[in-house]
DNA sequence: CGATGAATTGACATGACTCAACAACTGTGG
DNA sequence: CCACAGTTGTTGAGTCATGTCAATTCATCG
């Protein structure tokens, strides 16, 4: 994990790690402060790189900190009582992640990179804050608190329930970027833990898909999709 | 659907219906609030008493008010695009619903009354501006969006992972009465809609558990459980 | 009492899981 | 550069759980 200090100067200045004028400005945490919030931080907003399978944070684990994604894919994981993992959740960017602890003392989730990612932490207190004295911020955050809700009722229903293929092509289509055909996967055990099906089940589905035209290999993990007949598939 | 309108006299005075002196007072939305935010409110607090098959309000519904549980159970609906409807949620005394109408304007859910409920339902302008101009308040939403949010995330692992006996027990231990080993089921239908399993094997599971001793029909749809064995079965 | 809908049960089909073999890919050291 | 081991993905055969369809019982209510 590499990690880049922001410091009071930094974060609303015209230096290199800009709260302020941030390229996901619109969408990110911070975005609406104005620069006497930032002179307000006791402790600086910090930049990480991580990469794939880096941990960022367990269940349980003292939560200080909240996370906004810039780039890359993070999922979040809770464990059954039989020590089963399942993702829960795949967060992207500008998503915000470790909401909980504004109510709660510990993380809910264990947080795993799966695409080499770029996110901002923001101390738990500052955040905290500026929520309770900033509405535009309390009502963003607001907004970011029904999106987690909204896409966790989206998650049940559409990747945990009926049958694989239908909850498969789901995910497909929930993975394609904007505007293109394309979906780029990872490990079959991942997609198993989203889905809840095994290894086995979630191969033969995507090989099955590939021998139908559903989809088609581009290269390693990367697929174009056949977006009508995928729609088609969950409609029947 | 009986309603019984709360005026701002009845709302803070010793009246019949009063929220400052509320028996759920606790865990209720508007607790915390003082007789000087009982006046800025321009429509009256209503109670509700509503029969098992009433629904509150649908998907797309347009969202003027949030309410309370005082008493009772109501299921959260969403529908898949072939139309099968999902339970997402149960919601019990004291729980609220329709916090996401503070950042959006429709309902997300269908809302279905189970057994017999009564509620407070409070108009979204006064929760809205109570949000914004009280601490406590609040920090007693945020709360109860953290709380819908982990239910979601338990919903998911518990009663949507795994065979269909392992979250029938789980559904069970669920509905389990606090401090007793009592259970009230509903219909096979609903079951099967939160378990996302068929009702036949909704009564095939619930007839295995009675034989093998794992609960016991009192009398209809009214069971003691073993707790015991049914942890044992989740944690296996 | 009969009529209706819900719940149960049985017989069978099918989808998903398990176990196992093998193939493809990755990284390491010679 | 190749050989090798370790990991991940694919495929096949058999089993088991769940879904499907149908028949029957049960509960409720007029």
């Amino acid at each position: 994990m590499v990690t880049k200090q922001v410091t009071l100067d930094q974060a609303w200045s015209g230096g290199n790690i800009d709260c302020l004028s941030c390229s996901i400005r619109s969408s990110a945490l911070l975005s609406g402060l104005t620069e006497q919030d930032f002179e307000q931080m006791h402790e600086p907003v910090e930049q990480l790189d991580m990469q794939p399978g880096e941990v960022l944070y367990k269940v349980g684990d003292p939560g200080r900190h909240l996370f906004t994604l810039r780039s890359g894919l993070i999922k979040l994981v809770q464990y059954l009582p039989d020590g089963t993992p399942r993702i829960v959740r795949l967060m992207r960017s500008s998503d915000t992640i470790g909401l909980e602890i504004l109510v709660a003392e510990q993380y809910e989730h264990e947080a795993v990179v799966l695409r080499a990612t770029g996110l901002c932490r923001y101390p738990k207190e500052a955040v905290s804050r500026f929520n309770q004295t900033n509405p535009v911020f309390h009502k963003d955050l607001m907004l970011r608190w029904q999106k987690a809700l909204s896409d966790a009722d989206t998650w049940l229903t559409q990747l945990s329930t009926g049958p694989a293929k239908k909850r498969m092509a789901n995910l497909l289509l929930r993975l394609k970027e904007e505007n293109s055909t394309d979906c780029f996967l990872f490990s079959r055990e991942d997609i198993g833990s989203i889905l809840s099906i095994t290894i086995e089940t979630a191969s033969r589905t995507i090989s099955e898909f590939k021998r139908t035209g559903l989809m088609k290999e581009i290269r390693h993990n990367h697929y174009a999709l056949d977006v009508e007949g995928l729609t088609r598939l969950i409609e029947s």
